[in-house]
DNA sequence: ATGAAAGCGCTAACAA
DNA sequence: TTGTTAGCGCTTTCAT
């Protein structure tokens, strides 16, 4: 008579049996007659009968939702990493709740909210050391960081491996016979950005070339900021004859200021960025870059927390993927030609 | 003694009272002594204390939870509305769910998982007529479509103005002297892609012109499809003086094709998009664009989810959106100079 | 192989 | 104003 949804008890009822046994069908529990079976899975058919998940949750304590916090939720690079890690996250019968905090004091609340009344099983945390927000997570939660410090060893992680993408795309320029490369780096309070930086050092000094300062500036990821880099060289009088951004948007940055300038990309000026952000094929030049595999680091956080979860490994882990080099006409071969 | 998380019965031994009035002081009633109060505040300030939400959604029979499908997480526009609905439902003590589903199977399954298992209170599909998909979503459900056919009345739907959105950049283009514009549509099955071209045709008839059908072709949203789409009409050997792009991917497309082929974008060739995409002002030229407002869709969508929860507003609304002319350097006055 | 009883942590309805 | 009694729809014992 209820017009409202069939419970495990109205299923029982129509077919006979008690709400136990219809419980162990839809678990798949081994211990029911094949006839039995047959009985409750026609009745759960005939009725449209569907577990409800809420109380699935209430009773084993555990909501089978993820959640992944993230600064925001537009920019390509967050955004794939959320996508590659709610698919992983499906395929695992989980669900994927994905927030955006752009501040510390919203992402406190966030987590509150999140962990704090049990909402979801486990942490997936997007650059949690731009600010100090890694503090107001609890200790001991199923909790794994993207983009993270990877030098903290008490602490599960996934990340590019920064250090080593950056010094490939340095030695890039360097055997293309580049030996003024300029770095334009993300903030640098964030540490894949120092990480980027330490790469780009190390390969200049192994090709017994000085680090200079003045070569290097800060910016903040935006296309805006590179172009700002390409200015500052210039008001320096001293443009280099190659840079390497530490991300493709401050890269585009600087070959439209370049462009403006009268700077040719790639023959007085060569580009090398990070991420191989969608259409950077279609820039003007196609841009250089190391390409990343941003849904890969999702599916790997995802599965490190699904890890967690079922007790599998309880050891934290620091997972460092590669960065594949795509050499499109924003570098060129300074020898050649 | 208990290690786990101290529930509203622990919190009323400590205070003294019955876990009724726990709840009650939770749930912010009026009928609590201040003295009451006070003790129990204190006892789940000392108990650290937090409801559960899981509990929570037990007893009150919804969940507090959004759900948005969308064909993907990583596209600008899909993930512009997911945060803007984000932002929005968080506002609102709501939680947002957000997953893809790139074929009907998934996306069947996946409503399956949502709304048959009662995991989410109301649903937000983004593009939900891209193919049959929407005919597996039951009815009766709480439900707002983005982007969706506007022509049915019988739904909650948001989205862009289609019609009208093209018929001013059509308008745009007309007004700087041409008479030649061609058409590049997303994928005609979708009903956005046909509301663009009814509103391109619209604008050229009103200006006496008339509409030449090899000079619409249909793209699939891709940048490579906008360049295909150049490359046909050369072949055909009638390159047009403007195009109309539906999107700006397609238009970015087009004008990197133009690049490769000789032609001067704007001189001989005017290019105005629909978006207003990250990094449109940086494409060489910048490109023209019909700005749309993607993650106020988004909030608007929510909001009128939220209004059907609350039951505040039951009749199915079709809320149409604005878009916004942004004149940059990819068309030129053809009278001008 | 199946059933009965208890409980997950909360809210709702009623009583006092 | 506060407390008592029942659930919400499932799972988890423990019997049978």
């Amino acid at each position: 008579m209820s017009s409202s949804r069939p419970t495990i008890r109205d299923v029982a009822r129509q077919a006979g049996v008690s709400h136990q046994t219809v419980s162990r069908v839809i678990n798949g529990s081994e211990d029911v007659l094949p006839e039995t079976r047959a009985h409750v899975e026609a009745a759960i058919e005939q009725m449209g009968y569907r577990p409800s998940a809420i109380a699935r949750s209430m009773a084993r304590g555990q909501t089978h939702t993820l959640a992944c916090i993230s600064p925001n939720l537009t920019d390509y690079t967050f955004a794939s990493v959320i996508e590659g890690a709610e698919t992983e996250a499906r395929q695992h019968g989980y669900f994927l709740l994905s927030s955006s905090a752009a501040d510390p004091e919203a992402f406190r609340a966030l987590v509150d909210e999140l962990v704090g009344h049990s909402r979801v099983d486990g942490l997936i945390v997007i650059n949690p050391y731009a600010d100090k927000r890694y503090e107001y997570i609890p200790r001991n939660f199923p909790l794994v960081f993207v983009g993270a410090r990877s030098h903290d060893e008490g602490i599960n992680s996934v990340s590019l491996d920064d250090e080593k993408v950056a010094y490939e795309a340095t030695r890039h320029l360097l055997s293309m016979g580049h030996t003024q490369i300029a770095l334009v780096t993300g903030p640098m309070e964030e540490d894949c950005s120092q990480d980027r930086a330490e790469g780009y050092a190390r390969a200049l000094q192994e090709a017994g070339l000085e680090v200079d300062p003045t070569m290097i500036i800060e910016g903040d990821w935006s296309a805006t900021s590179g172009q700002d880099a390409l200015l500052s060289f210039a008001e320096q009088g001293r443009v280099p004859s190659a840079i390497f951004a530490q991300n493709d948007r401050m890269a585009m940055g600087v070959m439209h200021a370049a462009r403006d300038m009268g700077i040719d990309v790639p023959t007085q000026l060569a580009v090398i960025g990070v991420d191989d952000m969608p259409l950077a094929s279609y820039f003007d030049p196609p841009l250089t870059t190391m390409r990343q595999d941003m849904p890969r680091i999702g599916q790997e956080a995802t599965r490190m927390l699904l890890d967690i979860l079922q007790k599998k490994n309880n050891e934290p882990r620091q997972l460092k993927l590669p960065a594949q080099l795509v050499v499109r006409q924003s570098t060129l071969d300074k020898g050649g030609d």
